[in-house]
DNA sequence: AATAGTTAAGTGGTCAGACCACTTGAAGCG
DNA sequence: CGCTTCAAGTGGTCTGACCACTTAACTATT
């Protein structure tokens, strides 16, 4: 573990938790190995390993289950959105978010076109005819599809972040949108995405 | 300090802090009291108070110096995002982030193009010909450049983050790709910012 | 043999006490 | 008055000790 100067070992222990997390290809849901068998490892006090992993667990990287483990968490940032809503989000504007927001929903309906096929497609139809879900939710599932079709985890997180964050706040398309957009993928219409797209930012976006 | 059964010690210290610092108004800057004045005035471990005030350090809220104290933090908490972004972005793949990259300076572009004038157009083009900067350089100041025009932070501040982890290995554009652009906003040829940025997946982006 | 109950090992949660390294400011000295 | 010295206070870290809880192996009962 590097030993700079002033660096404390808190913030060493962090790093060769991400490089264990890197090397060993770690997911979300796996285990993280036991407190005292890290402080062994990294030749660190447990106090220490125990303040990184708190620090971990509260930006919602990791959860612990006493008398179990540490895990890595299951892509649920509830603390990490709520403190990146006191302090950073708190600063950009309503409008601004939710245009990026719509601007990553655009550019992932673009990729997943490229992975859709009819039987996926179906999966969304389906999806939204069912009365059991409201339009918000329905919103969600619809683009948490999309998003996991693009087969990029990056474009996914980045997107579960702003929505997590403006949920609150954040409105859904058009009843029409999410026919059209599944419209355009059943004729395989992939210039009509973007004007798609571009329509609904004007009527009833919120 | 509430005892609700499955509470962590230190997720009540972290509300207590947080009451603490309403109550007496303190502003960033200011001094918290002692590690060890706290353990006593809450009836807590100094260790689970450590952990608490580690985490909050780690999320940017406080700073400690050695010696002297702990203190309310004057700098906004860039530490988040980069923690964040360093747990998040070292799980992801070089493409993937590439391919966000460039997703997010395609759509940066358009939007640009709505508030940019000639003017603004000019000094993109002074700034692709000055010499003392070498072409990665170029590339960051150019679609640093488009990013304030878009008006949107928060875009900004995402891009900043992939620019910033993803410098080792990022590319560049081609010398004609920025020449191409700007000759699209001089000709407000909107609609071939999307093609333009179509070519460029394939022939020299990495 | 199948089931229920018990036990031991492992894990996170917490605390107390001990040093260390560093900063500060007051006491003491020239 | 200015300088040095030093004690007190503070964060940084480690160790060892319990506690509460989970799990799984083991045992006893049926």
């Amino acid at each position: 573990m590097s030993m700079l100067p002033n660096r404390k070992v808190y913030h060493g222990v962090l790093d060769e938790i991400q490089n264990f997390i890197v090397e060993n290809d770690l997911k979300p849901g796996d285990k993280l190995p036991s407190e005292r068998e890290l402080s062994e490892k990294l030749q660190a006090g447990r106090s220490s390993i125990r303040e990184a992993l708190r620090a971990m667990e509260l930006i919602g990287v990791i959860e612990t289950r006493r008398g179990e483990g540490t895990y890595l968490s299951k892509y649920r940032p509830y603390q990490t959105v709520e403190l990146l809503s006191s302090f950073i989000l708190k600063q950009t504007t309503k409008e601004e978010l939710l245009l990026v927001k719509m601007l990553l929903e655009k550019e992932a309906a673009k990729l997943a076109y490229l992975h859709i096929d009819e039987e996926k497609i179906n999966t969304l139809s389906v999806m939204m005819d069912n009365p059991s879900l409201d339009s918000k939710e329905k919103h969600f599932a619809f683009f948490c599809y999309l998003m996991e079709l693009t087969n990029n985890q990056l474009l996914m997180r980045i997107w579960g972040l702003i929505d997590e964050y403006s949920k609150s706040f954040t409105g859904n398309y058009s009843k029409d949108f999410y026919c059209n957009l599944i419209n355009v993928y059943k004729t395989k219409n992939y210039s009509a995405i973007e004007s798609l797209f571009k329509e609904v930012k004007e009527y009833d976006f919120m």
